[in-house]
This record gives structure tokens, sequence and C-alpha cells, in this order.
DNA sequence: TTGAAAGCGCTAACAC
DNA sequence: GTGTTAGCGCTTTCAA
């Protein structure tokens, strides 16, 4: 591999010539701009971009920490960083956490001494001053932390109240909220939104702690269903949850929406896939990723943010688990 | 940030015994080695990977280029290696490349310029050769790819022909074969396992090219099921179009698997998701990430490897869509 | 508009 | 066992 001294011999000029033309700084002669050009043509020059970072201490590398990747809702996000960090030249570096503040900060601090340009976290098992301690640029996305960080997330109490009103709307008298993890921030503020939406009402309820996994989700409401046959509503806090309602009362004959009707949360892709298709409250899942992006790779690179708090609205998509007409 | 001279000049020897104690590299004595390890303590030192990477020319990064993480299957694959390059000390960049060409020779390129370790190509858009050119080490995954390049696969022709006769088995006689897409080797090799299966059958059977996706396999499937009745099984080259299958079933009030049976391929999590779950054809996804991410770290380190091209055996999973007992 | 040269922080050959 | 020192390939002052 060629370097920067190469270029610079076959251009005749110093490398300082090539490192200004290189990265458009300073003034570069016409004839020497097009003899550099040249010598690069020929020698298949690319930077090395290890060299450029040991001088500049930044690289374009961010990083994307996720709980598990392989939760529905993750791809979606890893997709629109991607998709923005490329089109910036960055490139994302995938961290799954597990929730576990332990390899949280394993991955802090083995990527910071790779000086890795960011982070966007999508969990918080750590505190808020750990991360407002560090040096470099972090926003949260997904979770709300409190400070100053730059954070997106969604309409999530609005949504759940929305999602929650429309169960009511179509005759739901008994309805369980399928909560998700405690301290999960939207696991929080969509059980918030659900009290709201429920209080003041004769509503009988039910709140139930369910992480977001399809089968803990089904054992669960399978148990509740069978427990209480007068339920007729289940809010849900995320569509795989939902899912798992969904086929519990399959299992159990019931049938959806007459029996039962369901609402989830996120509009994954899942929600669609199932029969029938999962009422839900969507989440613009792409955007808050692109979002998150943008403003990651806006405070690594030192422009304004407009706003630190972004809030991507939600939407109700409604599907077949919950009856057409209200009542 | 303390660098190297500083924790030198703190334990009182030269950097270059702090380096061969950092990499436990050549001797050191007792004495200098506790001193060492006091003052990288007291200076909370942490050795920049940057430049270590300068010096060396390598990084513990791998790259992942997937078509898409959006596709179910590649989150558990993704999940595999960033676990395994995790405990190997490596991390992992993800690479949509949207099966384009281009896309991937970017990344390979600019990635590259990273001193990147090595990748795991779960893709093939590119010819062998391009590949064979590269330096840098290359694992191929899910996609043979002809040559000497380190490969691990599925048994899609066994599996498919495994699926093909548990369809006929339970009384299957017009079956249509969604096939994936032509020249994805997966694909190519679980539509040559279906017909071995099929031939010196009199069993009727269509093939149809199918995408990966959820929507388009249950729009045509419901077009093939509209324009031909008799159908009576559907063998889907993936769970995804599988999916599709059973919602365009649904759709027109058929009953899996009493009217109409389904097998998948994969065994996402998605295939327990639908009601009723999906029979399929399991790969053991995790593995193959695993064990491709353990060939790429092997050949990066110059370890010998036992195999360059392994096989992952796969294995039927009865669920709901096909009959539980043979005719 | 350009070049010389001093870093960036580490590794590794070589000498002692 | 340990230290000196020359790189690795780039950026960036400073002087010309």
């Amino acid at each position: 591999m060629a370097n920067i001294r190469d270029v610079a011999k076959e251009a005749g000029v110093s490398v300082a010539t090539v490192s200004r033309y290189l990265n458009k700084k300073g003034y570069v002669g016409q004839k020497s701009a097009a003899k550099i050009e040249q010598a690069i043509q020929k020698l298949n020059y690319k930077p090395s971009l290890v060299a450029r970072s040991l001088s500049t201490k930044q690289t374009h590398y961010i990083g994307l920490i996720v709980p598990d990747i392989t939760n529905p809702f993750f791809p979606e996000l890893a997709r629109a960083v991607e998709d923005i960090a490329l089109t910036y030249g960055y490139t994302v570096v995938l961290c799954n956490s597990d929730g576990n503040p332990e390899k949280e900060l394993h991955y802090i601090d083995t990527l910071q001494q790779k000086y890795i340009a960011g982070f966007i976290i999508t969990t918080s098992s750590l505190d808020a001053h750990h991360y407002e301690n560090l040096t470099i640029p972090i926003v949260a996305l997904d979770r709300k932390i409190e400070g100053p960080l730059p954070t997106v997330s969604s309409q999530n109490k609005e949504g759940a109240k929305v999602g929650t009103n429309h169960l009511i709307e179509r005759g739901c008298k008994n309805v369980i909220c399928l909560r998700g993890p405690k301290g999960v921030g939207p696991a929080d503020e969509r059980l918030a939104g659900f009290i709201e939406a429920v209080q003041d009402t004769s509503i009988q309820t039910e709140i139930i702690e369910c992480s977001f996994q399809f089968d803990v989700a089904e054992r669960i409401v399978k148990k509740a269903l069978l427990g209480n046959p007068k339920i007729d509503g289940i809010f849900a806090s995320s569509d795989v949850s939902a899912a798992g309602a969904l086929k519990a009362a399959h299992a159990l004959d019931l049938h959806v929406p007459n029996d039962l009707q369901i609402i989830g949360f996120d509009n994954v892709s899942l929600s669609e896939m199932t029969t029938p298709g999962l009422t839900t409250i969507a989440q613009d899942i792409y955007k808050m990723g692109a979002v998150a992006a943008r403003m990651l790779i806006k405070t690594i690179e030192n422009l304004p943010l407009e706003e630190k708090k972004v809030q991507i609205p939600v939407e109700l998509i409604q599907r077949g688990t919950t009856r057409s007409e209200k009542i």
C-alpha cells in the first residue's frame, strides 16, 4: 500500500502539501493539486485512517449500544442509524449490552481506547452521571436520561393513552395492562399513559409486569385469562408481548377481537404478520434512529443542535386485534 | 489521558519495558512488573489502541456484512457473531449491503483503510475473485463462495428434502415451492432439495420465485391459491415467506393445516409467533454465526483451521402448519 | 503557496 | 532483563 510519502514523491511535492490537498485545508496551488491527483490515481493511494486518527484523536466510528439486537425493535433502529452514518462517512459498531451495566461499561471503555467518536445509547443501565462524565458525545435513544444529554424518544405516554382509549371506546370493561419491565423508561411512561386513560372510568384493570419476550408474555397472559375469564381487553406495551397475548388467546380458543381485544405498541414488522394483524401504536422507529444518528454526528462535528430533546409522534394503526367500530 | 511514556516515567522504567509488560512479550522482571502495574493503576492508564494499530497494522474490528439487518434471520446471526467477538476481544462493525455490490465494495474499501481485521460476509453480490484478491481474512456465512474461502453454511438441500417429504408424507398432492431469489446460494440449494424430493413422485408442483419478504410472499401466494384451488401444500424457502403464505391462507379462509399445509425454513423466532406456529426446517442460526466468528478470528490470528468448509445440520421442527400425523 | 520537522502513542529490533 | 530508538502514516505548526 502506497503511503502519503510515496504520493508526495511521485507528485514532486511535500507530504504537507499532499495532506492539505487531501483535507482541503490551507492553500494548494493548481499545478500541485493536479500532480497530486495524478499521483493518487497512479498509486491507487488510500489514506490510512488509523494514522489519521492517531494524529487527530478522532475516528469515524460510532457505537450503537442496544440491549439485544435480537429484539425486533432494534434491527429497525440499527438500520436507520447505519444508513445515516453511512451517508456522513461513519460506520457503526454494534454492542449488545443485555441491559448489563458491566457489559455496557466494558464497551464504553474499550471503544474509547479506540477513539470512538460517539455513542448512541438505547439503554440506561448506568446512572446518568456515568454518561455525563464521559468526554465523548452521546445521545440517548428511546430512553430518557435526565440531564443535559441529547435525547430522542417517542410519545410513549400519549400513545398509551390513545391506545387504551381505543380499547375503551370499543367496549372493553376488564382490561389488563401488560407493562414492560419496571425502571425501563418507555415501559414506565406507557404505564403512566394507561393509568391516566383508565382513571375516572369504571373499567376494571389489572397491571402485570411482563418482559418484552414473546414466550413469557404468552405464558403470563394465558394464566391471567384463565384466572379471570371476564378480561376483554389487553393493552400490551410492545408488539412482541401483544403477539404473545394473541397466541395465548388462540390457545384458549378466544376469538380476537370479538371475545378479547388486544393492542400493541411499536409497529414492528411482526405486527402485520400475525393473524389477525396487531392493532398497535406505531412508533416511527426508522425516524427515531435517523434523528438520533444525525444529532450524534452533529455534536461530534461541533455543529449546533436545534433541539436537544426531540419527541417523535406516534400514531394508532388499526389492524385486526380490535373491533373496527366503536361501540 | 496518560500515555505509555507517563507510565514508564512513573514506574522508573523504559517504555519498551512497559510495552513488553502490556503485551506479555519478552522478559520483564518481577520488580519492574510490580512497579509498572502500580503506575498503571495510579494513572488509570489505558493503552491507545489506535496507536497500537498503527504499529501493528492490525485492529480488533471485524466487519459483518449482511444484506439487511431488518430481515429476521440476520439479527440472530449478528448476535452470535458479536458474542463470540466479544469473548475474543473483537468488536463488530455492522454493514448493510442491501445486496448492492457497490455498497459492499465501499465497505470493504473504507474498512480496509481502517485496518479492519477481517470480514464475515453473508452475501455474495461480488464475484468470488473479488474476495480472493483481498489480503485480509474473510469467511463466507450462509453463502457458498466457490474457491478456497472458509465457509459455513447449513444443509440447505438436505433440509429442503426433509421438509418436502414431510409435506408428501402428510398427503399433499399439489404443492407449490416458494423459492427464494435466483442466484442466492441457499435459495438455489433449497430449490434443488425440493426438486429432488418431488421427482419420481406423482405430486403436482409449481415453482414460484419469491423474495424473502412477508408482503410479497403474501401477495404471491394469495394469487396462486386463487388461481389453483387444488393446492394443498407450500414449501417456503424461508419462515418469513411461510408466514406470508399463512396469512394469505387465512385471508382466503383456508384452514391450516387441514386444507393447506405449510412448511418454512430457518426457525427464526417469528415461526413460533404465528398461529398456528410454523412447522419449519430449523437452522442453528446462532451456531452458524458463532462458528463463522471463531473461524474468522482463528484465521486472523494465524491459527490453523480444522475445516475450511463447515456445514451445520438442520432439523425439522413440527409446529402447527402441518398435520401431526402421517397419512 | 509550500516544505521541514515535530508530534500522535505504540511496537520491536537491536544493543547492552 | 532492560533501554534506545527508529519506525507506523498521518496532521500541523512554523518558517520560508
